[in-house]
RNA sequence: CGAGGUGUAGCGCAGUUUGGUAGCGCGUUUGGUUCGGGACCAAAAGGUCGCAGGUUCAAAUCCUGUCACCUCGACCA
């Protein structure tokens, strides 16, 4: 049966140790998330893609919601003149904004940005809507894309346009703020874990690198498995720094005129990448069942016997009423090998086979993506016995991608155990505080300063760069 | 953005050195046989050779530019 030369006409997975970069985009073509498109930098999400950002944004959205947050909607394109209000933010972002100088035939008497990023026009509106402390909080969300003229780009990871949700919110006092900054970090961390099953090291970004105009800037950091960095979710603290330029004020209880503490938070379709680089495997994409748009696929095996296929639609309907995610395969030009192949490259959490030796001892095979263990299960209280295997499923690939990370997370003293640590992994290290050492970090080992972890036990008493007192904890991790 | 590589049918490739009017495998369509880990037989359809210029009687092939992807750097919430 196989032939020798098979392998020629089989859709083939670069090996991750090959080449990582490779079998990423080898993954995203072929389990069919994207694909390229005439526009520079832009990708389309098709809908296999498109239905875990789907999930993605249903279990987001019901966390804003929880927390008292509610959705709008905010105009793509910003005036110059908003963007020019506040001066670290100008800078960082002004060298990848594109830009619209014409309507229609006539140019633009003052260019239109297109949104890299809303706070401009977010504050230009709550100056508006901002008067009285009784106003206060405005906690509002917006799921949008915005565009970033990035030089290089990769699927999902870093693209010119992309989707997101960007959180903005206006607080009457700095405690507020700080507050409402925290708790938006705590639910991507929490996010991430429980429902993405990518373990993350939350923290504060360095001044160094943190959102350009913020006064703190927090992160969650997953670790992708070539053991670099994947900032994944980030949360800032702004402080009055946008609200004195933009003028958002509110009369206090006792009359006073004062400026408001800002926040925003975002994650966008780069959660994507990260689930596909913390998961993946040879056979291609490994999905959390949580975000799967398919949880578990039907195989009828020898359909043409009788009575086969219409057990299987039999139990697809039973899955669908428990709701499961559900999918009968019943295409009949193509074997039941190819098949397994085929979803296993599309990472669907678990398959169920079945055959008619499987329906005289009524029973199917279940077969889960991340063990490929198989398992005999009575048709009897199939959808418990399916859930409580895609719970399963979750819980073990979180703990195989945290049992990743910690191993390629090391304590290190000096620079030359730095340089070694960041080869594959994030170096836990004690820094002084001072960017000098971030910057020398970076030019010796292409390392960046990812975050400092809320537990700062020292890990020893001087900074890994230049040897003098240190009191901060700090992760380094080549980034993506 | 810099250096190197690639771009020919839906996918993977040959053909480019030495210009002469495009080929193979898979896939697709139709019919038949199969069916528990990437099936088989037969017939058929399918390509402005990434795009734009140029040289030439003639360009997939030579020249220039440009776009996309890959590798290594630089840059980057």
């Amino acid at each position: 049966m196989a032939k020798k030369n098979d392998q020629e006409f089989v859709k083939h997975i670069t090996p991750r140790s090959e080449n990582f970069s490779q079998w990423y985009t080898d993954v995203v073509l072929q389990a069919d998330l994207m694909d390229y498109t005439p526009v520079r930098g832009c990708m389309a999400i098709k809908p296999y893609g498109y239905g875990i950002w789907e999930l993605i944004q249903k279990e987001l959205d019901a966390r804003f919601k929880a927390t008292g947050h509610e959705n709008v909607s905010m105009p793509m394109l910003i005036p110059e003149s908003l963007l020019l209000k506040e001066a670290d933010h100008v800078e960082g972002f002004a060298p990848e904004v594109a830009w619209v100088t014409q309507g229609g035939t006539e140019p633009l008497q003052e260019r239109l940005a297109v949104r890299p990023t809303s706070e401009t026009i977010f504050c230009t509106m709550y100056s508006k809507w901002v008067q009285s402390w009784r106003d206060l909080p405005l906690k509002y969300n917006q799921w949008c894309s915005v565009m970033r003229w990035e030089k290089t780009t990769r699927p999902f990871l870093r693209t010119a346009e992309f989707l997101w949700q960007e959180g903005h919110t206006v607080h009457a006092t700095a405690e507020e703020a700080q507050e409402e900054t925290m708790q938006m970090l705590h639910v991507y961390h929490e996010f991430c874990e429980n429902v993405l099953a990518v373990p993350v090291y939350s923290g504060q970004k360095s001044d160094k690198e943190k959102f350009a105009g913020a006064r703190a800037t927090y992160s969650v950091e997953a670790m992708m498995q070539d053991g670099k960095a994947l900032q994944s979710g980030t949360s800032h603290n702004f402080g009055t720094n946008f609200a004195e330029p933009f003028e958002i004020t509110y009369l206090s209880k006792d009359g006073k005129l004062e400026y408001c503490h800002e926040t925003s938070w975002g994650v966008s379709t780069r959660l994507i990448g990260a689930i596909i680089m913390t998961h993946g495997d040879e056979r291609g994409l490994k999905l959390p069942p949580k975000v799967a748009p398919i949880q578990a696929v039907i195989l009828p095996i020898a359909a043409h016997k009788g009575g086969v296929m219409e057990k299987c639609q039999e139990i697809r309907d039973q899955l669908a009423a428990a709701g499961i995610r559900v999918r009968l395969d019943d295409r009949d030009n193509v074997s039941a090998g190819w098949k397994f192949n085929e979803w296993e490259l599309k990472g669907v959490p678990v398959r169920l086979e079945v055959g008619p030796r499987d329906l005289e001892a009524g029973q199917v095979l279940c077969v889960r993506r991340d063990t490929f263990e198989k398992k005999p299960l009575p048709l009897d209280g199939l959808a418990d016995a399916v859930r409580a295997t895609l719970e399963d499923v979750h819980r073990n690939m979180f703990e195989i991608a945290r049992a990743f990370r910690d191993e390629h997370t090391k304590v290190v003293h000096n620079m030359d155990e730095l340089t070694a640590q960041v080869d594959g992994g994030y170096a836990k290290a004690m820094w002084c505080g001072d960017q000098a050492c971030e910057d020398r970090i970076k030019e010796l080992t292409g390392a960046t300063s990812r975050n400092m972890p809320f537990d700062q036990t020292p890990v020893g008493d001087t900074c890994v760069c230049c040897g003098r007192k240190a009191d901060k904890v700090m992760y380094f991790a080549k980034a993506y």
